[in-house]
RNA sequence: GGCCCCGUGGUCAAGCGGUCAAGACACCGCCCUUUCACGGCGGUAACAGGGGUUCGAGUCCCCUCGGGGUCACCA
């Protein structure tokens, strides 16, 4: 077999989408997977829809993610130009080539003829298909057409009769009736290819011997075909991929928002965590694997592991996943990582934040969470007396008075003011008073958070309040459930 | 609507004619525990429907239904 070409063939028009970088990687990974070339080209023909700096961001968002490429438009290849815009004279020959050869021809019929035609086959209940109306023109009207500069695009003439198959390595044989294919524009009035003939000219000329796409080229790919077979040009291996799902009945759309690379970065998704599960949407590896690393996907990619169907997108794996990697995360790397969003919750409390850190770990799912589950560290929220009420704990107003009160007094012969410190004071304290440690815990808890649930128990939390704080919070408590201070 | 593709639990998904239909997420329960989380253990839950082929079908064929894609001078 031919050595392995690939291209990933984003066009610019913002933001890197989860569908398309999911489409990157597979194609990555089975280039890599096959020791073959990966392939940066721009597609950016519509110029009408070009976002300013998108290029960069396509460029960077594969860096970060790992899918580095071997040629395109930075680094260069000896097939370039890899951007499509540049290159735009190297289709004009082709489809000359082919009108020459009856595969496609001139038309001049504009928008409006075009839609009124189209609404009035509707009208009568008729597919609209293009009428092949400048096929029937002649050689010397179409000169004369062009003399008068009136403004032109090359359409493919499709058989009307038989029928175009090929074999997609995942979706298997695939053959559709000639007649139901429309003659698509091949070369637009600006002098710009569509896709549609971009795609083939530069997937050959560039030596592409897969086609890595989604399926929504699945059923376009006959015509394509007509196309390299009318050129003359081998034609490559396709593989197309099925969508990327937001629910069973609509596909995860730009319009989802949301549904960016950077929209996940944002909220605090780990890369290595995306791509993981962004892997397993579509593909597994045929074992009880799940956790993978790039170059571990690499070693387990097979096209016999791609599936068929559309997968929904769950973003609940998918966070499940990034708990997961935090997890692993060494404290250090949490710490650093965690800071900024402890920042925007804490700033100006001086809170211990490796300690902090080493609570919060395990508790992080994304970290766009961890303000408001710190946030009470700061400012002492307001809440419900019922919280003291605690049937398991032993806990209930009628020994939170007490419970609080002895907790005030072991903290106070507490010295330096650290976690082993307020624990030694506080459980042999307890003890001898003869109660459960969650009789005085639990409401200790409650008073110095205001809160159900807290990263870290009573001692943790007041050992991060430190000692003005923890016994500010302590006092209002007591005066609120009216216990002797 | 025409054409193309798809159809196993709520979600991802194994299964590629022959054990009681894996596993993961989510959910529920129990354990651990000063809360929550982590961790451990267990549980609920699926072959869209109908016909065939076969000794035997989730696995092969047909139909129906359901869903998606595509019918642009967008990619």
């Amino acid at each position: 077999m031919l050595p392995v070409r690939t291209r990933f063939a984003p066009s610019p028009t913002g933001f890197l989408h989860m569908g398309s970088l999911r489409t990157a990687l597979y194609c990555y990974l089975f280039t890599r997977k096959n020791k073959g070339t990966f392939i940066l080209r721009i597609e950016d023909t519509d110029q009408e829809r070009l976002v300013p700096g998108a290029t960069e961001v396509i460029y960077d968002t594969l860096r970060e993610c790992g899918l580095n490429w071997d040629e395109g438009p930075d680094v260069g290849g000896p097939v370039a130009p890899y951007v499509q815009s540049e290159r735009k004279d190297s289709y004009l020959p082709y489809a000359k080539q082919l009108i020459e050869s009856g595969h496609a021809y001139y038309c001049f019929c504009t928008r409006e003829e075009l839609a009124a035609r189209r609404e009035a086959a509707q009208a009568r209940g008729e597919t609209w298909k293009y009428d092949k109306h400048c096929l029937g023109l002649s050689r010397e009207q179409v000169a004369g057409n062009l003399e008068k500069g009136l403004p032109w695009v090359v359409r493919q003439n499709t058989p009307t009769t038989g029928e175009s198959d090929f074999d997609d390595l995942v979706y298997g044989h695939i053959s559709a009736p000639n007649d139901t294919l429309d003659d698509m524009v091949l070369l637009k009035a600006d002098g710009m290819p569509t896709y549609n003939f971009a795609n083939v000219v530069d997937d050959h000329l560039m030596g592409i011997t897969h086609v890595i796409r989604g399926m929504e080229y699945l059923s376009s790919t006959p015509k394509y075909n007509l196309l390299y077979k009318a050129l003359g040009w081998d034609i490559p291996l396709y593989i197309h991929l099925p969508n990327v799902m937001r629910d069973a009945k609509h596909k995860l759309s730009k319009r989802d928002g949301d549904a960016y690379y950077s929209d996940f970065i944002k909220k605090g998704f780990l890369t290595p965590a995306l791509m993981n599960y962004l892997a397993l949407v579509g593909w597994n590896p045929g074992d009880e694997r799940e956790f993978f690393t790039l170059s571990e996907l690499v070693e387990a990619f097979s096209v016999q592991g791609l599936s068929k169907s559309p997968a929904i997108f769950d973003v609940n794996k998918l966070t499940w996943f990034n708990a997961e990697y935090i997890r692993r995360l060494s404290p250090g790397e949490y710490l650093r990582l965690a800071q900024p969003w402890f920042e925007q919750a804490l700033s100006g409390t001086g809170m211990d934040y490796p300690r902090l850190a080493e609570l919060m770990q395990p508790r992080t799912e994304i970290f766009s969470q961890i303000p408001d589950m710190v946030r009470f560290l700061k400012e002492m929220p307001g809440y419900d007396l019922a919280l003291y009420e605690n049937k398991k704990q032993k806990s209930g107003m009628e020994s939170v008075p007490g419970a609080l009160a002895l907790a005030k007094n072991l903290l106070e012969t507490v010295e330096d003011w650290s976690e082993e410190a307020i624990h030694a004071a506080l459980i042999p304290g307890i003890a001898a008073a003869g109660l459960k440690n969650g009789t005085v815990l639990w409401p200790l808890r409650v008073a110095l958070s205001g809160q159900l649930s807290t990263p870290g128990g009573a001692i943790e939390i007041a050992y991060l309040l430190g000692r003005r704080e923890t016994t500010r919070r302590l006092d209002a408590a007591l005066k609120r459930v009216g216990g002797a201070n």
